[in-house]
DNA sequence: GCGCTGGACTTTAACGTTAATAACAATCGC
DNA sequence: GCGATTGTTATTAACGTTAAAGTCCAGCGC
C-alpha cells in the first residue's frame, strides 16, 4: 500500500486549476479530468486519491475552457417577453422560476436573450447572433403558434429545443410541453353544470389563436354531451373591456346565460365588472370561471374560480426534454400534455359565501 | 496601392474564427484581433480591410475562448425568485425584462442564478459556485436589506454589483438604483388631501421593513405639514387578509378614515374588499391608493389610484452602475433614486365615474 | 553610414480543458 | 518465452482568443 508521502503537491490559492489537482493528487491532468468525466477509465484506488484531492481543493471546472473545448457551454437559451401591463397573469414569471431552477438541478444555466418587437424576425435574429458567439447547448421557446418560424430556424441550425406550447402543425419531431387547455375549460364547463347552470356560454379568444380554439373545444364538447346550448359564444381580444362587452351580449341574449366559461382571467374579470354593472352576484346569479390563476383572481371579492397550470412541472418536464436532445438521445422527441387544475373559488358558486375568497 | 489580390483567401463555412478572417485579408490573426480591440494599433487601410472581411464573413468572436483568455466572460448574473401567487405585483417580471434589455443592449448577457428557501446563505453559495466555475463579470441584487449578508459576500470576492435597493446602512461605496417610496407615498397623500380628506390612515408594512418605513414616512410627512392626525397606522404583514382588517379598524375608529394610503396594491386590494362588506363606494366614501401599479389594480372595479415604478429606467441605470465598475471607473459609485409615477383610477376619485376603469 | 526611435505588423505563449494517441505494465494464450 | 491483449496512466495537440514580446523597416539626427 502506498504511503502517506503520495498526494503532496502544493495547495493552490484562488482558481483552482486540473492541473494543479494533477500535481497535488500526482497524476496527470488528464486523469484528474477522467475522474470526473470518465471515472470507470480509472483504477479505483486512484479515482478515490483524486476525488479526494478535488473536494480538498474545492475544484470546480472552468466552464469556459470545458465550452471552448467541448462547443458546449451548459447554457440554455430562453427569451423573455415584456410583460403586458393589462394582463394578469403570471405565468411567464412562474415560468421561468421554475424553468430556471430545474435547469441549475440538471447542472445548466438559463441565459436570457432580447429581441425588440414581437416580430419573429428580430427573434431568430437574436438567437442565431447568440449561438454564433457561444456554444448555447439548447433553446426553450414559448407561446408557440402555428406555422412558427422560429421552430423552422432552430431547426435548421441543428440545435436542440423544446417548446412550451405543442406543435400545432401536428409535427411528431418537435418535443414539446403543453397544459391541456381543452381538458381545463371541459373542468370549468361541468363544473357550473355540477352547480345546476344549463345556459352556459363561453367568452373566448379570436379564432386565430389556436390556444384559444382548443379551450373553446373544450366547452363545446362538455356542453354537446350534454346536450346543452352552444349558442352563447364570442371569440374577442384577451382584454378586460372585451370580456365586458361579451357578457353583456350573452346577458342580453333572448334566453340569457346563467354561467360564462372564459378562455382567461383577463376576460373573466370584464365578465365580473358588467356583472356589477347589472348588479348581478358572481356565483349567486350568474356562475363565472377564468383561466391561469392570476394573482387577481385570489384578490378580487369574490376570488375567481379558474385553472392553474402545473407551472413547476412543465419547466421540469422542458428541461429533461432537452437534455435528451442534446444527449442525443434515440427515442423520440417527447410530446407532454398536462392537466391543469380547477381551483373552485366563489365565482362559481352559489353558495352562502365567507366574507375572504376562498374558505 | 495594392491591387485586388489582396484580401483573397477561401471563404470558409460554419463557424468563422479570427484567423480564418485573418487568412483571408492577408494578415495575422493578431491583427484582426487588434483590429476589434485596438483599431488604433493599425494603419487606416489595414484597419478598413480587415473590418470589410469581418463584415463579409459575419464573423463574430467567440465568447468562451474571450471568456477564458479575458477572464471576463460579459455575463452579468441575477437571482430569480419565486413570484409569491398572493402578491399582486409584476414588478420582478418587468424589472427582468428590463435588466435584460439594458445587458443585451450594452453587450452583455443575463444569466439566472437560483437557490432554494429564503435565506441569504443559500444565495451566497449559488453565487460564489457561479463565480467558480464562470468568469461573472457582475452581479446585480434585487430586495436589498439592511446588513445584506450578500453584499457583504459579495465585496468580500471583489465582485463588481450593483443593487435594486438602496444601500440601508449608509454605506456610500454600493452602487445603487432605487425608487423613492418616500415622495411617491407622499404623493398619494396629497392627491388624497386634494380631493378634500383630512381624515387619512396609512396600511403599512411592519416596521422591519426598510421599504415600508420610507413609505409610512411620505405619509407621515405630508400628514405633519398640514397638521393632519396621523393616529390612523397600521404596521401588517404584505397580504390582502392583513390589509382588509387594517381597514375595518380604522373605519370603526371613533373618528374614521375616509381616506387609506396603503403601501402595496395587495394591501390596498384588502383595502377595497373591506369597503365592499361594509358597502362604502371607494372613492366616493374612501379614498384609496396602492403602491407597484400591477396588474390587478387597473382591472379591479374602480381602478386602483397607485404608484408605478420607473422599472425600465431601474434596469437602464443598474446596466449603467455595473458597467462602470466593470470599466474600473474611478468615479464613486452611482446612488439613483428615481421618482414614482402617480396613476390617478377611481378608487381616489369621488366624481361621477365611467364604467370602465381609466378614462 | 550608424545607431536610434517609433510605427506596423507578426510570432509566441498562454488561458483550462479534453479527445486522440502513445507509453507502459501486467496478464494471457500457446 | 514471446507476441497479443488488456488495463491504466501520460503526453500531445487543439478549441479561439489576446497580452507580451519580437521582427522589420522607414525616417531621423549627427
Amino acid at each position: 500500500m502506498e504511503s502517506q508521502h503520495v498526494s503532496r503537491g502544493p495547495v493552490p490559492h484562488g482558481h483552482v486549476t486540473l492541473s494543479q489537482v494533477a500535481q497535488r493528487a500526482g497524476v496527470s491532468a488528464q486523469s484528474v479530468s477522467n475522474a470526473l468525466n470518465n471515472p470507470d477509465r480509472l483504477a479505483p484506488a486512484t479515482l478515490e486519491r483524486i476525488l479526494a484531492t478535488v473536494a480538498e481543493l474545492g475544484y470546480e471546472p472552468n466552464l469556459s475552457a470545458r465550452a471552448l473545448r467541448n462547443r458546449s457551454s451548459h447554457l440554455i437559451a430562453f427569451k423573455v417577453r415584456p410583460s403586458r401591463p393589462d394582463k394578469a397573469s403570471l405565468l411567464m414569471d412562474e415560468f421561468l422560476y421554475a424553468l430556471n431552477r430545474s435547469a441549475v438541478a440538471a447542472g445548466y444555466h438559463l441565459i436570457l436573450c432580447h429581441a425588440e418587437g414581437e416580430g419573429s424576425t428580430e427573434e431568430i435574429k437574436a438567437y442565431r447572433d447568440l449561438l454564433k458567439k457561444t456554444p448555447v447547448d439548447a433553446f426553450v421557446l414559448a407561446e408557440t403558434h402555428r406555422n412558427d418560424d422560429r421552430v423552422a430556424a432552430l431547426r435548421s441550425w441543428g440545435v436542440p429545443f423544446a417548446t412550451f406550447g405543442r406543435s400545432w402543425d401536428g409535427d411528431d419531431s418537435l418535443a414539446w410541453v403543453d397544459v391541456d387547455g381543452r381538458a381545463g375549460t371541459r373542468a370549468a364547463t361541468e363544473h357550473v353544470v355540477a352547480q345546476g347552470h344549463r345556459r352556459i356560454g363561453h367568452v373566448g379568444w379570436l379564432a386565430e389563436s389556436e390556444i384559444g380554439q382548443e379551450r373553446r373545444e373544450g366547452w363545446l364538447e362538455a356542453c354537446r354531451e350534454r346536450g346543452l346550448p352552444t349558442d352563447l359564444q364570442a371569440a374577442v381580444a384577451d382584454t378586460l373591456e372585451d370580456g365586458r362587452q361579451a357578457a353583456h351580449r350573452m346577458l342580453d341574449a333572448p334566453e340569457p346565460a346563467t354561467a360564462l366559461v372564459c378562455a382567461s382571467d383577463t376576460l373573466a374579470l370584464g365578465v365580473l365588472r358588467a356583472l356589477h354593472e347589472r348588479g348581478l352576484r358572481p356565483g349567486v346569479e350568474v356562475a363565472v370561471t377564468g383561466f391561469d390563476d392570476s394573482p387577481t383572481a385570489a384578490l378580487v371579492s369574490p376570488g375567481l374560480t379558474t385553472l392553474r397550470q402545473p407551472i413547476d412541472v412543465v419547466g421540469r418536464q422542458l428541461i429533461q426534454a432537452v437534455e435528451n436532445l442534446i444527449a442525443g438521445d434515440p427515442r423520440e422527441p417527447q410530446h407532454v400534455l398536462l392537466q391543469p387544475d380547477l381551483i373552485v373559488r366563489g365565482s362559481s358558486l352559489p353558495g352562502p359565501r365567507p366574507s375572504t375568497a376562498t374558505p
